[in-house]
DNA sequence: AAGAGGCCCTGATAGC
DNA sequence: TGCTATCAGGGCCTCT
């Protein structure tokens, strides 16, 4: 589910409440996620306050107060919620991502504050959390990741230069967080398609005019879906208030078969399949 | 070295 | 009702 947008999204809400509060403890119910969930994550977290959270690419960095972190990666199916500890769970349970009720399965691990618990649930257990001692070795473990979409960085001499003489189509390229970091399959599909830019265009064919438009498109395409609290998809019919609303403008994601939306294009969006993940876009206006 | 494909996992949905 | 197949928003690893 969640690309650069929702867990941005994630992000913002979290600063808010847990900045500056105290890990009283920690409970693992699962270690067995992506990677297996630290042994000393308790000791590492325990009686820690949480100076501030970031996010890079599609990670949440949690800075603690004695310079240490640790991230969270919501894979596919991660969700963060919290739940107030004084009253009702049911009255007062706030999910930033997902849906609104708390579920009751895949509560993998609790991280507990002193008026609320933090809770991250995941089904798919793709997502993974790992410590980082100091700062050298978080920024170690970002070494390969690529430039935030949203950044200076990702400008067109970047761009060019990255891609000269890729025999490799774009849709992969934007799904490559080492080229740009961030974007994920939804957002792919829609930047190409505000950039009529056909996915499986290579690299090396991709004229100036074109990129300039992908780099354009990717920053106001994730801004937009920022501004409406990202996409909730699946479940998006039974969340309310907090889950996102970008699904809502969406233009090719998910909508196979359906007449393009460009003014004067009477295209239809077609699905196809690059590298084992649904593609959509346009086959009249998107070259 | 670049690029394609398999795989990790659970749940929802479609089709029979 | 119940089976099986297919598909999900990610990314690491392996193979060519």
């Amino acid at each position: 589910m969640p690309e650069l947008p929702e867990v941005e999204v994630v992000k913002q809400s979290l600063d808010k409440k847990i900045k500056f509060q105290k890990i009283s403890d920690v409970l693992v119910k699962s270690r067995k996620l992506r990677f297996k969930v630290p042994k000393n994550f308790n000791f590492f977290l325990k009686n820690k306050k949480v100076n501030k959270i970031s996010r890079k690419s599609k990670y949440l960095v949690f800075h603690l107060n004695n310079k240490t972190f640790f991230i969270i990666h919501l894979g596919m199916s991660g969700s963060i919620h919290l739940v107030s500890k004084k009253k009702k769970i049911s009255n007062t349970n706030t999910s930033f991502y997902g849906p609104l009720n708390l579920p009751t399965k895949h509560n993998h691990i609790l991280i507990i504050f002193k008026n609320f618990k933090f809770i991250y649930n995941d089904p798919r257990r793709f997502g993974f959390i790992k410590v980082f001692k100091n700062e050298r070795k978080l920024v170690e473990f970002f070494k390969n990741i690529g430039p935030e979409p949203l950044s200076q960085e990702f400008k067109e001499s970047y761009v060019i230069n990255y891609l000269k003489n890729k025999e490799k189509n774009i849709k992969n390229f934007l799904l490559d967080q080492k080229f740009v970091s961030g974007i994920g399959n939804i957002y792919s599909s829609e930047i190409l398609y505000y950039s009529q830019i056909n996915p499986l265009k290579k690299g090396k064919n991709l004229t100036k005019f074109e990129i300039k438009k992908i780099i354009y498109f990717s920053k106001i395409v994730l801004n937009r879906a920022i501004k409406k609290g990202g996409s909730s998809i699946r479940d998006f019919k039974n969340t309310k208030g907090l889950s996102g609303s970008y699904q809502k403008e969406f233009k090719v994601y998910q909508r196979e078969n359906s007449n393009c939306l460009k003014k004067y294009c009477d295209g239809k969006v077609i699905k196809i399949i690059i590298s084992n993940r649904s593609t959509f876009f346009c086959n009249r206006c998107q070259k």
